[in-house]
DNA sequence: TATGTAGATTGATGGCGGTCGATCTGGAGC
DNA sequence: GCTCCAGATCGACCGCCATCAATCTACATA
């Protein structure tokens, strides 16, 4: 894979005759491309992204209640960025008596995080 | 910042008594989420992220004429992808003659990737 | 059993996003 | 000037998403 073909079409060439010839294909097969696009989906808000990083920071479990007073949105809502997160994998959540407990799946965010940095 | 609080409620408390104070705030601040979010919304779809992907490959130039074919989409689509791609500033492009070349701007995913890989 | 509470779910609303066909723009070559 | 072509833009369609108010579901405690 990435072999380095022709990448500058023929500024010379004969009508009719195509641009340039189908070329470099991705290194990222369309459905590891799916998946990684996922993430980064879960990732596209910024209060989700701001509760990933809350819950990164106490690699532990954190109480609901603790993370909708952190932000300017209804209750309502901050359960539906969690719900996002968990059913991306990015998140996962226990319950304990009244209270639920998320915490991150640092797997989920590896993907990713290598191909951002490769 | 990060200062480890008090995070598990109290499963004892008086009736009135709010369930937890409000305690840990992200690291990460708002405007800086807002950022990273706009990152990783351009790389939420499996398209884009294969683009960019095809781009960082040949860490040059690549003409659209050559990212086109590779997807099974209209030549229109391909070119709302690389504009979503642009104004997000994770790519640029200059015009040659006819033809566009795209490029991958590292920086801007600098700031997702580190996040990622703290 | 009755009451209070944490958090999930539902339904509605307004806005955004991916796709396509059609058209526009501007450079190349005759 | 005229024609051809690569790529951008436009307009429309449709489905998805963030948000909220209202409601529902468990669990706890009396």
């Amino acid at each position: 894979m990435a072999v380095d073909l022709e990448l500058t079409p023929k500024q010379k060439r004969a009508p009719g005759e195509p641009c340039c010839e189908p070329v470099a294909y991705p290194e990222v097969a369309r459905q590891e491309a799916e998946r990684m696009a996922g993430v980064a989906k879960a990732l596209a808000d910024p209060i989700r992204l701001q509760l990933v990083d809350v819950l990164r920071q106490h690699a532990g479990e954190v109480c609901v209640c603790e993370l909708t007073p952190l932000f300017d949105i209804g209750q309502p809502t901050v359960s539906h960025h969690l719900k996002v997160l968990r059913e991306a994998g990015v998140v996962d959540s226990v319950r304990r008596g009244l209270w639920a407990y998320y915490f991150v799946r640092p797997e989920a965010l590896k993907g990713l995080a290598r191909w951002l940095s490769r």
